[in-house]
RNA sequence: GGGGGAGUACCAGAGUGGCCAAAUGGGACAGACUGUAAAUCUGUUGGCGCACGCCUUCGGUGGUUCGAAUCCAUCCUCCCCCA
């Protein structure tokens, strides 16, 4: 299989540098992306590089994926226009044992195959090099005027921004310099990433021309985004984490199964190995029956698959039907505890006591004592409104009371506000 | 150093003595419609015992006035022009 033919038709190609069709035709050959510590979990933008890198591993080439220990010091100020902050050593090892995890689970580390999957860490090299020998045997081999004219550094000095550190200046080279330090160590001879990445990757193929006299490629990927313009991997609530403890694998099931249906036939390319015939075939489908989202649906269950797992899809699709199904209140009645708690994993919950429960006025409760919403005012609006329910039945008037008839399975309300948003109330 | 302008709710931006809890637009939240989508329409968007009541808000402080976002003084911050 063609790596570089497969994701042409992914659409997953923003640049190639000359002659990457050739290197890779040519055998085994290998590729690394960098990943910047700055969290101890991935979150899905993270995710496009990982799915090239699964790409190169099954058309039989090495992929390589390099934690930024060192380079996450600095800060890459691409796509950046203030000043970053520095992370510290022990928060950086940290991150980086916590990614390392996260990683093995999406490529191969373990096989005996030529092409298994590797991790370095660019602080093992660079904490060995010298200042001096830095610059001498770095700095040498590019002009300031080549730094100048990356567009990462060239809007920093233009317009509003406010100026650049030399540290910051320097993080192309340092980058730069991983990639030698790979060429040489390991024969890595090309280097992927989003396209925001095509300035320091070129910076590395430079510096390999300069300081080896070898040819280096690079290859990046278009920035994903949303048909209407927001930004991708975000939601109010925030970044889309890989780690459960972030986001719950329900909540990561819903992110995919609410991508509109534009986005989805061009997420379930990027984000599934799924091959050409079967999403074409999805496609078709989606078009003759766009209501049962076949695509939202096959995407959700691909990614929730392959980051969590499958039995962590069946539960989210599980609370999906409770939650969304249609169900009635006679339904979550029903339901015994331990199915309650694994649907409503990951709900925010609120703990009262049970002596609070009886005989209280629901807005009081809602406000005071289970802070579900911020006050009384909004409750009452929201109430008049409709966009209150009270275990899956709206509530309709204001100054309804509480009881502990109100509770399921003896200690738990549901309360909604509108119909996405649910708070679970514990009474104890 | 000289001259001019501006700071209003989440953001943008009206208002320049009482009719201002403050226009309008965006955003956000909710309802209807739907496919847990998009578009559209509707409502809400300072707090409180909430249908015309009270309290806290228009950069800070202090004043004038029966009454101030609005007038005066002063301080702070930002912007523009000239040197």
């Amino acid at each position: 299989m063609n790596f570089v033919e497969e994701l042409r038709w992914r659409g997953m190609i923003h640049d190639l540098t000359p002659g990457t069709e050739e290197y890779l035709s040519k055998g085994m050959g290998t590729a690394y992306v960098g990943i910047d510590p700055t969290a101890d979990s991935l979150h899905i933008g993270h995710l496009v590089s990982v799915m090239i890198l699964k790409h190169f591993q099954q058309c039989g080439h090495k992929p390589i994926a390099l934690v930024g220990g060192a380079t996450g010091m600095i800060g890459d100020p691409s796509g950046k226009s203030l000043e970053r902050n520095l992370l510290d050593e022990t928060t950086l090892r940290h991150n980086q044992e916590a990614i390392k995890k996260q990683l093995s689970r999406l490529l191969d580390f373990e096989s005996d195959a030529k092409n298994a999957a590797c991790l370095v860490n660019n602080y093992d090299w660079m904490k060995e090099l010298s200042f001096l020998g830095f610059i001498r045997d770095i700095g040498k081999l590019i002009t300031v005027n080549y730094m100048m004219a990356k567009d990462s550094v060239k809007k920093r000095f233009e317009g509003d921004g406010e100026g650049m550190s030399f540290t910051e200046f320097t993080y192309q080279l340092v980058q730069g310099y991983d990639f030698v330090h790979l060429f040489e160590t390991m024969e890595c001879k090309m280097q992927l990433g989003g396209s925001d990445q095509w300035g320091n990757i070129t910076t590395g193929t430079e510096l390999i021309r300069r300081k080896l006299g070898a040819e280096a490629y690079g290859l990046t990927c278009p920035l994903i985004k949303k048909a209407d313009g927001t930004k991708f991997g975000k939601t109010e609530s925030g970044n889309i984490w890989l780690d459960a403890r972030y986001t719950s694998p329900y909540k990561f099931y819903q992110f995919w199964l609410n991508t509109s249906d534009e986005d989805a036939k061009s997420y379930i390319r990027i984000f599934t190995m799924l091959g050409r015939e079967e999403i074409d075939a999805l496609i078709a489908e989606q078009d003759a029956a766009p209501h049962l989202r076949p695509l939202q649906k096959r995407l959700a269950e691909e990614v929730t698959c392959m980051v969590h797992s499958r039995g962590e899809w069946e539960k989210a699709v599980e609370a999906s039907q409770i939650l969304f199904g249609g169900s009635t209140a006679e339904a979550l009645r029903g339901l015994d505890e331990e199915t309650l708690l694994a649907v409503f994993e990951g709900v925010p919950t609120f703990k009262v006591a049970a002596s609070d429960i009886d005989g209280a006025n629901f807005v009081d409760f809602m406000v005071e004592k289970a802070p579900v919403f911020p006050s009384k005012g909004e409750l009452r609006k929201l109430i008049q409104g409709g966009g209150v329910s009270l275990n899956k039945e709206k509530v309709e008037d204001a100054a309804r009371a509480i009881s502990s008839a109100d509770l399921i399975a003896g200690k738990y309300l549901l309360v909604q506000k509108g119909k996405k948003n649910y708070y679970l109330i514990v009474a104890e």
